[in-house]
DNA sequence: TTTGATAGTCATAAAATTCTGACTGGTTGA
DNA sequence: TCAACCAGTCAGAATTTTATGACTATCAAA
């Protein structure tokens, strides 16, 4: 068994976890794309290029398990799933604006 | 020679890079540190419980050369050297704030 | 002249992240 | 019924990131 999550994880500085969890690969451009309207799977796959399938769907689980993104099933003609920002989500949208005057 | 920095790297979202940065492993903690003082490499080493030389030098290295971070020989007793914050490094104080508030 | 502090580097090892390609399973239109 | 679109999952491989321990080199005090 491998030694993880020990106790000074916990006392890290604050803002280390959100920033590990935002600047995984793919995940600014999904919340940029997200920004603007909800996103599709496979969707996100044609409009991101060289994204693949298996990671796209561990960032879209792990922005939705930070309570940022929301999964919606929408009952329509060719039923699909679309993810919304939530207010978590919306509320970083001013700093992604900052960083990237910034960057 | 494997494929890097293709053409497509530069059309990404303009925060990516930038977010990556300071996400790497001891980056929060070490512009946290830098904030209210100066930080020495011996001293981080000492401060940042688990932290390793190695990645700490890469992580300081990587900070100035992005600019955040500047380097300074301090002639005096011990002859040490002092990173600072730069300008663009003071610049993001706002932004961890923001994060640290949201996380 | 040996010890301890300064600030690192280097090669290698281990761990974490990301990618690939095959596969699942539901719905819809031809 | 077959093909195509929807949204994924899974095992294993490749890549990237981080850690370890040994080593270098300068300076000052004992």
């Amino acid at each position: 068994m491998t030694i993880k999550n020990l106790p000074n994880e916990a006392e890290t500085c604050p803002a280390q976890a959100l920033l590990k969890l935002l600047a995984g690969k793919w995940k600014p451009e999904i919340f940029r794309l997200a920004v603007t309207a909800p996103v599709r799977f496979n969707s996100l796959l044609r409009q991101i290029p060289g994204a693949n399938k298996q990671s796209l769907a561990v960032a879209l689980r792990e922005l939705e398990e930070a309570g940022l993104l929301e999964k919606v099933v929408v009952k329509e003609k060719p039923l699909h799933v679309e993810h919304y920002l939530t207010p978590k989500g919306q509320a970083l949208i001013p700093v992604f604006q900052q960083l990237e005057g910034l960057a």
